[in-house]
DNA sequence: CTGTTAGCGCGTTCAT
DNA sequence: ATGAACGCGCTAACAG
């Protein structure tokens, strides 16, 4: 023990939680034995004692997009303000995986947790919360909890309602499956923009996000006679637009914006370096996080009185040469 | 405490931990109690008198190229195999806080630390493993610790292999700076590759990998006279040699891979559906996560007489369109 | 099979 | 300013 290297007992408690308190030379006496013995405090133990704890769990749904991982950085800058620590697990798109990160917290009594679900149930995260832990919901919107979702209708009324601007009439949005809440969010937004001119969207959907999809689309498109192509394209994902962005133009010979304009969803990082820039919708994913964790503080602070509240974060468009510019 | 709603006390612990052990009907109203209260095992206790823990904590440089996260879930996939759990901790190419995250693990007495480090000195690991805990390094070698590398050198020389088995003879080297381990280690593979054949490599330094560097050496490439520029380009990063050949192509007027074949590295998601599908180098992320896990669980379980020893992770080419396919 | 008890390492009194 | 002693919640070992 350290101890017996010093000189005292508990005194290296205070040595090392409120150093002020200790006269200088004790001090040296102490952080020359710590360094000597490699003393290492067992956090285990200091929780144990001190019934709380100074770090926060995010559990994520998946890492391999860039607004999860901004979302995880915003996290961790907020959660590092407030002094606590932010420990990261992946649940790779797997409901047992989740629910086991999220017992995993909750057993280590984090002082909270933050969740970014999969689409599914939440009973992970009600057992988590019923057992007194606050647990802040990241792109997911549940009553009985905090949470910070962003407006993915507005997303969509924006994109739609720029092409409208550039002057595009027949728009058709293109994403799916309209089980995800977020793609069936972007297509009501779109709808409505084009309502208030009182137009129409029509609605390709893909099976999935992925670039295959939006292959196909464009072959689609591309086969129809130039007046029945839409002359505006609402597009659920970057993925699926950069890759339909380069059917339509290297295979089937149209051109973008010209013939059709096109817009994106997500500021993937690569899109701005795509052969045609593409316009697409910024969801601000650093701002959730943060907000996510501002939000957790206020419930781990506020006592019993809290009121749950969900943050709407408002995403927001770049406009790029896809859509003219 | 649930033992009031059961009977008794320590047999709790029994059923928690050997239910097969405790009757049928004792466990049956220890498990309504648990579920009647939200009974929640306490982990910091749990670990504290157990003296070991069943959790791995992993602490990566970044969490935004899709490298390191498939690092990240090799090893998940890897750890969880082993009956334990992964914890991650984001530096965000931050020394301190890496540093930081280093400590918390080594505080929390987790089992063991996969670390995927910055290009910066080791000290916060190598306090670490001083204190007893097995730290294996990912994508870093170092003396004193396990680690699983990749051939970086094997890479490059794949890379100026293939441009030269399709009959490019003036190779450039696209890339920097040369401080990077990552970087100087795929030159020389190139400049390997180019002697065997009695060649040299010209080596276009960048700055950095950022796309803008690439369009930048892009311009400085069609302003050559025909003669004098390269007809092949080993490209250090996906990101530079998109923007390169975007730019090339787009704003140059010059035709890839006729006028100059390009390879990339890294093989980012998006390389495939860039506009001319980039000939490029993958690093096996998924297969290095997992061999670090195992590394690891070796030397948690191997006692005294563990051996450090480093793999090399062998990466791969694969062959697209900006090399003639 | 179940109850009892010791002590894991630390932070916090309370004396000194 | 420093030391001694208690207890956080749990598991392991043993007694019953």
């Amino acid at each position: 023990m350290a101890r017996l290297a010093g000189v005292s007992v508990g005194t290296v408690s205070h040595a090392l939680n409120k150093p002020a308190v200790v006269a200088p030379p004790t001090l040296a006496r102490i952080e020359a034995a710590v360094e000597e013995l490699g003393y290492v405090r067992n956090r285990a133990a200091r929780d144990l004692v001190a019934g709380d704890s100074r770090t926060v769990g995010m559990v994520l749904v998946a890492l391999d997009n860039s607004f999860i991982v901004d979302i995880a950085r915003g996290a961790e800058e907020a959660v590092r303000a407030q002094g606590r620590s932010l420990l990261l697990a992946n649940a790779d798109v797997d409901l047992p995986t989740q629910d086991h990160y999220l017992s995993l917290f909750d057993e280590s009594r984090v002082a909270g947790v933050l969740l970014a679900p999969l689409d599914s149930p939440l009973e992970g995260a009600l057992r988590v919360q019923r057992h007194g832990r606050p647990v802040v919901l990241v792109n997911y919107a549940a009553d009985g909890f905090c949470g910070v979702v962003v407006d993915e209708e507005h997303g969509g009324h924006l994109a739609a309602r720029h092409l409208l601007d550039r002057g595009r009439r027949r728009l058709a949005f293109v994403g799916g499956p309209l089980s995800l809440r977020a793609v069936a969010g972007r297509l009501r937004g779109a709808r409505r923009a084009a309502g208030e001119e009182g137009l129409e969207v029509e609605h390709l959907p893909t099976r999935s996000l992925q670039p295959a999809e939006g292959r196909r689309v464009a072959a689609e498109l591309a086969a129809r006679p130039p007046r029945e192509r839409p002359d505006g394209l609402v597009i659920a994902a970057d993925s699926l637009a950069v890759a339909c962005v380069q059917a339509l133009t290297t295979v089937h010979g149209l051109a973008v914006p010209d013939d059709v304009a096109v817009t994106g969803y997500d500021d993937n990082h690569f899109v701005s370096d795509a052969p045609v820039p593409l316009t697409t919708v910024r969801q601000p994913g650093l701002e959730m996080g943060r907000g996510a964790a501002e939000l957790l503080a206020e419930e781990v602070g506020g006592g019993e009185e809290h009121e749950h509240r969900t943050v709407v974060a408002v995403p927001e468009l770049l406009v790029r040469a896809s859509t003219g510019g």
